[in-house]
DNA sequence: TCTTAAACGAGACGGTACGTCTAGTCTTCTA
DNA sequence: TAGAAGACTAGACGTACCGTCTCGTTTAAGA
């Protein structure tokens, strides 16, 4: 009798998971293949073999496909342990993002978006909401908690702070102007913690061997 | 005879200054009042009453019409006073880059430069050569005097000092997360040369009150 | 085995007759109210409130559901008296179709059938059959009769002589160069009896005061 | 001092004869060989090799390119002998229309044409008074000369007259029942000025053998 | 003064992608 | 099993810009 449980819902024929899959999948093979231009939702349809028509329904712009195709592929990339020394979290939450951005299309995916996000103010919001609020989140909570136990100055400015951290990654993966190498998560890591001054440092972080 | 002196040449009629200038203009008032997506060729054309074919002539896609805007109307934000203390310096270099981001539309202009530098390699390249790379290299030039006269560490990563100071306002501008404050340069300043750590501040600058 | 019974079959759910004429009063109304560009099987089914399969389950396209629509309303103007007098017989049944195109959707909804048939042959197909012919057969006895009892010439062509009463009708409904107005009947039969040249008139047919 | 003739003219690039052409004759050819199904705006620009811009800049619809189409290549049809005795010159004009129609790509192209003019008033009233209006005023001109001359009734009505000529030819095209064959235009001719009457025959016009 | 040639405005051109629309089909649940 | 709901593929619609191409005009340097 009672029936009434839970998940009654659609009327009607369902979404295609089918559709939704090879569209995320369509714009991402386009991005890597032909870069950001190649993106077009006409492209998007023919290749995932989508009419426009859905595509429209779903999605309310390329950026859009293109968030959705960001986020379906990368989650992980906040799991770290929240636990281990200040330095050590705050260098392997970096070199996630770091090494992510390096060696899979998320790099160019992200600046891409980054982009769009110029001129579509929801794409701004998204990536912030979806992206980078709760990154930045994370490293706000390690560095507050160093400030509570004394190891951080109690003076300093988080969000700054995190920015320094953070912005260069993609400062750098938006000009180009200096590589994402692999130190580079440390060596900004050690010389905001530690500071550029002569004689103050602890020993801890020698930046760059 | 012959003429032969130097470069002078022009046969013809020479190139108008009017169409030039009223070119930028147009640019600079579409972006402002609609957005990047009004700055089209088209509009650019209609607004300074130019034809399209002048406009390609002169350049090759909006971004550079965008990028000559940006350059003709900005070239003071790099005049500082390099014989200044250190910290001082990097204040005022970095105040200037704030201010006029914030007061202005160079913002605007430079964060849809930097969009466009997504899929132009060449707006990435004018961009980087034109703008970043002056204002990098008076930084630089500064921290190594500062190495040099034993001030600051002489194993630091300069490059990455560098953007740990500018990285954080252009990745506000783009992201808008946080504000352009006026505090800003002073924060990300001392706290880059002083550290995080607690108790290894020198005095000299204590960021924020 | 049991069911076998006779020819009644219908297993299962029986056609919905609020669907059938829900879906021809729709077409009528959308047809009236925004001419012929209004009625689109989009429409149609969800002024009917009937889903789209069902429409195409029992309607080819949109013309037939227009055809079926105008049967439906209109079988009544192929009811005169052919035992009257020849003229009299015809100037009635020229008389029926006339007023009927000008005073009921029937005029804009045959123009609108005989457009559709241009593309569609089932359409022009089912005019022909379901509207014109049994039209044209009645004219052509009368016309036959007449023959026999040594009222018109032997030598006529019956089908061009049917033509030459029916078409201006249709014709001016679909150019709508001349009006159809209410003597239009008696001048063409009385000018295809009797002839155009002087002198040749009996006197029974002088159109048109 | 001379010079200031006329017409100033055309700044800018003139338009283009190819594109013209090619369109019209795309248009035809599409038709012809796929129906009027086939003639779409896309269709016609691919054929001519032409952009859809230029299209849609100089024809608002298809049927716009169709009647330009069809009045560019068929001006002559209206060109007979007015001086020719009356039943000989209307055998005459309505054999130019009946065979255009029957042995050209005329016949469907205006049979599409009034069936695009019954959604599109523009279509109908070009239609009318590039196409139809002439011939009826030709047709209109020779009964009235044959009135004066007292050859006709003086009472009948004319334009019901030119319809009884002409309106067969194009109901036979557009609902195809009967052939448009060699004859009709005698015939529709004859039975007209003689009426079917027995007896009424002059002798000059025994349709039909 | 006259010639010459580059730069100019206007604007038409072939293309490409846009976002919307309708046509028909297909899938699920309900009556 | 008919029907309602509604998601689906397909493809034409009309628009906007793109970057290129004639045109006829203007402007200065050179003959």
């Amino acid at each position: 009798m009672e029936e009434a449980v839970a998940g009654r819902a659609t009327r009607g024929r369902p979404r295609s998971e089918r559709a939704r899959s090879a569209v995320l999948e369509a714009a991402a093979e386009l991005l890597v293949s032909g870069g950001i231009d190649a993106v077009t939702m006409e492209a998007i349809a023919a290749r995932a073999q989508v009419s426009k028509a859905t595509l429209y329904k779903w999605w309310p712009s390329r950026a859009h496909v293109m968030l959705e195709s960001l986020f379906s592929r990368t989650r992980h990339t906040t799991e770290i342990d929240e636990s281990a020394p200040l330095e050590e979290a705050l260098v392997s939450q970096l070199s996630l993002v770091t090494r992510e951005f390096r060696e899979t299309e998320t790099g160019p995916l992200m600046a891409d978006l980054v982009a769009a996000g110029q001129a579509d103010p929801d794409i701004r919001a998204a990536l912030d909401e979806q992206w980078l609020r709760p990154r930045r989140q994370i490293t706000t909570r390690l560095l507050r908690a160093a400030v509570e136990r004394g190891e951080l100055d109690p003076g300093i400015d988080l969000a700054a702070a995190v920015d320094q951290l953070f912005a260069p990654v993609y400062y750098r993966l938006l000009l180009g102007h200096e590589p994402l190498h692999d130190d580079l998560a440390a060596t900004l890591t050690g010389q905001l913690l530690n500071g550029l001054r002569t004689g103050l440092r602890t020993g801890a972080a020698a930046p760059k061997g």
